[in-house]
DNA sequence: TCACTTCCTTCGACTACAAAACTAAGTCAG
DNA sequence: CTGACTTAGTTTTGTAGTCGAAGGAAGTGA
């Protein structure tokens, strides 16, 4: 006798699920919805009809006749720029304002001098924010309740405790150390804010444009830092402290093992960040200013350069490997600057097929995050959405 | 604002929950089940009428009064060996008859001879199954319903699809790749028979047993091999082929690195397995016959074999710190035979402290398994009491 | 003896969902 | 162009699960 598992989503068919399949395009009527949740066609247009009323869908005339009735489409209110979000990295950050469907309405991205301390960052961020999203013209046309502000999702390089909005300890954010990001937030915003580790909403954001089918994945970041982000059936995993994913100071096998900024030596930071490469190559006499330049000489294919790469790919790899014969997800992609760099690419899957199980490397997938710049803004923008259309 | 996570099981107060809180001993009466599980009185009392009906709860007389009308008590029928449950090792085999609250009525350990081809192994031990809860006094006395087998679960040592019930390239089973052990077993008996891999039944039945509160925990098996079992969100995590937890054949640091059963060489399980330890030991000329001979120079503090498992120990904390770092489990725990062995442990523990995130290890629980050589079957029987009380 | 507590059940109401019947609006064959 | 058929969506009605309030059962303690 075959037992099959539990069903993956017991939120089967809630308001959310419904939201995003329209959002998808998988849907585009109600009957496409029923069809999809199984539930029946009048619960959904119960359930639509609420959706509608709260300004999170809406009817945009009849579609094509497949042989009777036409339907009559649903969409996403588009072009209302509601939710607001910032991806915070070590030079730079992205900033966007979303529609409810987690689609891109307008974005920036702005120089940041982290070492400039939270609340001069964060202010200024807040403040490129409301512009966004209140030049919004859909906005000021017609002022409408659908155009407001819902709710404003952070991304920040380092550790977060994701439940109190708290920075932990973070490795190269001088002045961060324990600040309150959700607090200090709230009191310049009123609608909710959500403070999550960079690296989870770009696994957040790529699970949902990239892999929705899929139950369990692993997206590694690698930019000026390296972390990764875990989906573990469907949803995404924190841990205990908020911490998962965080694999930046995990023990690698490197000759000379370079010190870190934690103090130890031989860490995946310190042989396969951005940060390292550029650190590496400084010492051994290139004159790089900063991770542009590296990817910039990898790509003119030089010697060095391509080296240290490589290191950095079978570092990765080696790593990763741990952790997809441990977890065993269906997808391993990784994303940040340094996902476009051909050599560390391909050294880590060469390490990773190596030294995985066959069993777990059968099928895995092993990809480029495909959605670019804008996946951790999109990340935080679902953050958002999901806790904004609340409750399964 | 803070943001608390999802609630944690979207199955909150289901049947099976309510049954576990009898079983554990949380709650003995109605109003116990009524504040645990924060569902209205009325209801529980609904539910409990199901289950009393079903044959899987029973009142047992009147309770001790808190200051007003005695409790009406509730109980698992106790005694009644209804469901089999076979823990299979490499050279024994635990078997024994539980009752639905998951506790042992009956068990014994069979010498077994795994080469000898699962036709062989599986029949005699399901004859042994059936004789367990055959030979059971309250069956045979009533011969009701309740003392009827309800279901039969089974661990191998070895990757196993659980969906299918079929093994996968085992590395140290010959004759039984490919064995659908589910078919083979559904022609024997007439219950439903799961299969999973020993070391996620020893995760289930000691995170039920000793964890149940936590979301997030890892247990390793070190015996004859080496493995690990997972549980996410309270949940067993299985991956997408099945093989998640399967560290064995992680590389770690060894000079010289021992070759491995896979082909390759460094594997953990070629140097921190049970069987790892004997082949090393007999290397040095060491006349020792098994993993027990080893324990016991172990415990006799023999130099060779504690530097050996002291090797071993660093080899299982230095994967363990990736998973740690990775997963951010509230607890991991180790089991398996080698878990009594002191050296092993404790340097398991330092590299483990040395190599993870303070973060991450700060409120970490590392523990050995509590449940003893009962923990395989109680988690086999629990992953058919599941399935038994089938719906959420 | 009486007030009060705890335990549990009964009953009415509410909610979520579904099934069936129905309306709406189309296609297509003859 | 008409009638049979198809697809889309609504309305109505029914059912199952849950809760709250009320009350009965069975105790404690002043």
């Amino acid at each position: 006798m075959t037992i099959d598992d539990a069903p993956r989503d017991a939120l089967r068919g809630g308001p959310r699920e419904l939201l995003r399949w329209v959002a998808t395009g998988a849907a585009v009527s109600r009957a496409d919805l029923s069809r999809l949740s199984g539930l029946s066609p009048s619960t959904v247009s119960q359930r639509v009809e609420a959706l509608i009323s709260q300004g999170l869908l809406e009817e945009t005339g009849a579609g094509r006749s497949r042989g009777g009735r036409r339907p009559r489409q649903l969409a996403v209110p588009t072009g209302g720029a509601v939710v607001g979000a910032i991806d915070l990295g070590a030079h730079h950050a992205r900033v966007g304002a979303l529609d409810l469907s987690g689609r891109v309405v307008r974005a920036r991205t702005l120089p940041v001098r982290i070492e400039d301390g939270p609340e001069s960052v964060l202010g200024a961020l807040l403040a490129e924010v409301a512009t966004l999203v209140g030049s919004d013209p859909a906005a000021s046309a017609d002022g409408s309740a659908p155009g407001a502000l819902r709710g404003v999702g952070i991304g920040i390089p380092g550790p977060v405790q994701h439940a109190t909005g708290r920075i932990v300890s973070p490795s190269r954010m001088p002045g961060w150390n324990g600040f309150d990001v959700a607090a200090f937030c709230a009191g310049r915003v009123d609608v909710p804010v959500i403070v999550d580790n960079d690296a989870n909403l770009m696994a957040l954001g790529a699970h949902r444009t990239a892999h929705s089918e899929l139950d369990h994945a692993v997206y590694i970041k690698a930019g000026t830092g390296i972390g990764s982000g875990v989906i573990s059936s469907g949803r995404l995993h924190r841990g205990a402290q908020g911490s998962a994913g965080d694999i930046s100071h995990c023990r690698v096998v490197a000759d000379p093992a370079p010190p870190c900024t934690c103090g130890n030596a031989g860490c995946l930071e310190a042989v396969a960040s951005g940060a390292a490469l550029v650190t590496a190559l400084r010492e051994q006499g290139v004159p790089v200013s900063d991770l542009t330049g590296v990817i910039r000489l990898i790509d003119d294919g030089d010697r060095q350069a391509t080296a240290l790469a490589r290191q950095a790919g079978r570092a990765v790899g080696e790593i990763l490997a741990v952790v997809v014969n441990f977890f065993n997800p269906q997808v391993v992609a990784i994303g940040g600057r340094l996902a476009d760099c051909e050599p560390l690419l391909a050294s880590m899957r060469a390490t990773l097929y190596e030294r995985c199980l066959p069993l777990a490397t059968q099928t895995l997938l092993i990809e480029r995050v495909a959605a670019g710049q804008d996946v951790g803004i999109t990340g935080a923008a679902h953050l958002v959405i999901d806790h904004v259309v609340a409750p399964a």
